[in-house]
DNA sequence: GTGAAAGCGCTAACAT
DNA sequence: ATGTTAGCGCTTTCAC
């Protein structure tokens, strides 16, 4: 493997210069020098050593990513999106798979930190109660103060970075009132894992429009599952088989939302007439599945993208607390709530 | 941040201890020291820099992981497979999603290599008409001679590594003979986009084993789109309105299959009465879906660990030519092919 | 505009 | 069993 020494020597110049004109700085370099270094480049098949350079600038330009599950087609859309936006920075991402686990969360923010890399974005992978990272993640965490951070869940107290969501709370909202305006009132609640930040912000939104409609939100079913389609499926199924204290549903997420068309058609139901329900997400396949879902569009891209700037952000001052931004979602009218489509 | 320098300072012993300890080698360390050196490190909350460490030792235990595009199903689980795999034995995978581009991958690839990775798991990325890797990604590859390397595609020739897959003729050729066994006589077939070798293999096993049966395959439908959903459900949709010259279709994945029923159910057909279908690969949701899918079962869990396997071996003794291996895969019935269930 | 050289934090051969 | 030390390939300050 060609090294930088190498390069210069063909060159005819030092080492100095070839990085000079490799990183475009921070010294200017005169155009024939530039020209030749750049033949030796090609001529080498030269490629830098990036272990090398991190350990000389002490920071990589990598993007430590960390996400729940990249089964899940939210979470996988969500990581095109930051990987995307991430690129057309010049940064790379690194992605690691958390399976949920506190554990291998921790594992992965480890190994991104060690290898020098210049940001960390964390995607759902509460485990606390109160929608706090885990404790071994936490205290990682408070540990590194100063780490461009952002997350998609509340951080511990001591870890600075920003928190990033979509308004949860007003989509939530909105998809109740669609439904409320349909007619209905009793409107249940599929819900994720009580633990989680999200959910309980969809949850409150679901609760307040319910009682600002003086319908009372403590009389209505709720259910709690996790996050995929499969859990939301088993249970489900048995239960749609009978008749139920709800004429409408408000699904915690599009992945759940479509184990329940599967439940509804196992159980003979016709959606939206015997049952009406409106999810939270925005996944592409929402506008596929018969009926289409009615959906919270969250604004995909735009966290992608605003996830990226933020750690540039932070790369440039370094968080000194903790920040919060909310995106706005907007409501997708398609079938499965009554609408003609 | 401290160093190994601080580590063996607290410790009152040399660096060198410190790496005998932290690494388990290459020299032995009295117990007492090594306790004295895990104490420090603990009390230090000291984080070894892998940069440092990937620059000395010239290669890093990170396996650089290529997909085509991790929101499709089965990419998804295979890459969890192999990450799954990966971290059992001690290794770190980096996850690259090449969206299908050549330039992607290879940009993949060369920062992986820059990043001094100890193998390449390459997925599913071809891009040229014999199904090899696309110019960009062969080119690195053949100059890379040596760095152990799996691919699920065809290597470029001189690039030297192993070809992992699943047995895709014999595969095909089960899902076709369950079909014919149904009585089918006009079975067409759904493939994917020419240029993939899994597609060719499996577009041959149906053309032979429907030849084996006395079945015309020339004068069969063959369709192709690519490998999502939406867009197997674009391509049939309007053409199931009207009568087809097929009653049963081979698929060349579950995920189109899947576009497939949508499009189906959107046509007013009943499957598998209307059209009865068999699809490959066994994701999770074959199983999920109404009709549920009878499939070829792909053993993703083994690809994934094999692959990891041949990575180690590589690292044990360097690839200097180019090997293929198979893996079998089992039909499941389900009802889409007209079984009972 | 260019070159020399001092590190970055770690590994491992060599010495004790 | 432990310590010394010469790199690994790159960046960057400082001199010229």
């Amino acid at each position: 493997m060609a090294t930088r020494d190498d390069v210069a020597r063909l060159a005819g110049t030092s080492t100095a210069v070839v990085s000079y004109v490799l990183n475009n700085g921070p010294r200017p370099v005169a155009a024939a020098t530039r020209q030749r270094v750049l033949q030796a480049v090609e001529d080498l098949g030269y490629r830098p050593n990036a272990a090398a350079r991190a350990l000389s600038r002490r920071h990589d330009d990598v993007i430590g990513l960390v996400v729940p599950n990249f089964d899940n087609p939210y979470f996988a859309a969500l990581g095109t999106a930051i990987e995307g936006a991430a690129t057309a920075k010049g940064y790379t991402v690194i992605l690691g798979n958390a399976r949920h686990e506190d554990e291998r969360q921790a594992a992965y923010v480890e190994t991104f930190l060690s290898r020098q890399c210049c940001g960390l974005i964390l995607v759902g992978a509460a485990q606390e109660s109160d929608g706090r990272n885990g404790p071994r993640t936490s205290a990682i965490l408070k540990r590194e103060q100063g780490i461009p951070l952002v997350s998609f869940d509340p951080l511990p107290s001591g870890a600075n970075g920003t928190v990033l969501a979509p308004d949860n709370v007003t989509g939530a909202a909105a998809a109740v009132e669609h439904l409320v305006g349909h007619g209905h009132s009793r409107i249940g609640m599929l819900a994720g894992p009580e633990r989680f930040m999200a959910v309980q912000e969809r949850e409150r939104g679901w609760r307040e429009t319910l009682d600002t409609a003086g319908i009372d939100a403590a009389s209505q079913t709720v259910m709690r599952c996790r996050f995929d389609r499969y859990e939301a499926f088993d249970l489900t199924e048995g239960l749609l088989r009978s008749p139920q204290p709800f004429t409408a549903l408000f699904i915690h997420t599009d992945e759940q939302a479509i184990g329940v068309i599967h439940a509804a058609r196992a159980a003979g139901l016709t959606l939206p007439q015997d049952l009406a329900i409106v999810s939270f997400d925005g996944i592409r396949e929402a506008g596929l599945i018969t009926p289409q879902l009615t959906t919270v569009q969250q604004p995909i891209t735009q966290l992608g993208s605003r996830a990226v700037d933020l750690i540039q952000t932070q790369i440039a001052s370094r968080p000194t607390r903790r920040t919060t931004e909310q995106l706005t979602c907007r409501l997708v009218t398609r079938m499965s709530c009554g609408c003609p489509g």
